[in-house]
DNA sequence: GATACATTTGACAAATACTGTCAAGTCAAA
DNA sequence: TTTGACTTGACAGTATTTGTCAAATGTATC
């Protein structure tokens, strides 16, 4: 299943960097690099950022599969997914053209 | 913003009924329905549930507003929410054909 | 403007979920 | 059967979410 977590585990691999390896340049758990790359745990925002940084790949791109993957993995045992993904896509569209401000984080 | 609690909200005014008195229905604090109803709050499943149940509405389709309310909030001060949601979609088609089953909940 | 009623808001404790970590487990190659 | 790489399960600590109360705001009506 996991997008991101493959992503990872290539580059990880094209790299030649052990599990270990890659764990203790960003600074986490090698057992927690582990689960990610299998899908079993979600990066947080700041492990991605991380590793993008780390490979020196596209920002935008490998944040838009974290969070990707993220909702996936939050709407994997839920029937109704894919009409949720239109009526979210729709709520943020309209959400968008009126501009509004919300607390943020 | 709100599409699902505006869809409350509609429900329970065009049934003539006060906050306090759905809450009490569903068993809910009125401050808390009305936090729904503004889209202050995400209504817990159990919650839509039981709202879809009191006003006869169409099951399936109430939770996907529910469900997809609940991710555009979530995705609401997020830059690449809707690339994100191709990613998605993408991955939970592909997680669909696959038919893996994971820890339900 | 005072009263009565409906709704909203803020603050908070309690419940729940997430995160990182360790130790033990599996697996494959030598 | 030892070694090294990776995986898994369990758990404490932390963070987030949830429900609740009290106070605040709005809105007629007298």
């Amino acid at each position: 299943m996991p997008k991101f977590g493959e992503k990872i585990r290539e580059l990880r691999e094209s790299n030649n960097l052990l599990l270990r390896e890659l764990a203790s340049e960003i600074k986490i758990d090698q057992a927690l690099l582990s689960k990610i790359e299998r899908g079993d745990r979600i990066a947080t925002k700041k492990q991605a950022l991380l590793i993008a940084d780390f490979f020196n790949v596209n920002k935008e791109e490998f944040l838009s599969q974290w969070l990707g993957e993220k909702i996936a993995y939050e709407l994997k045992d839920e029937e109704l997914a894919s009409e949720a993904l239109k009526v979210a896509e729709d709520e943020l569209e309209y959400y968008k053209k009126t501009k509004k401000v919300t607390n943020h984080v």
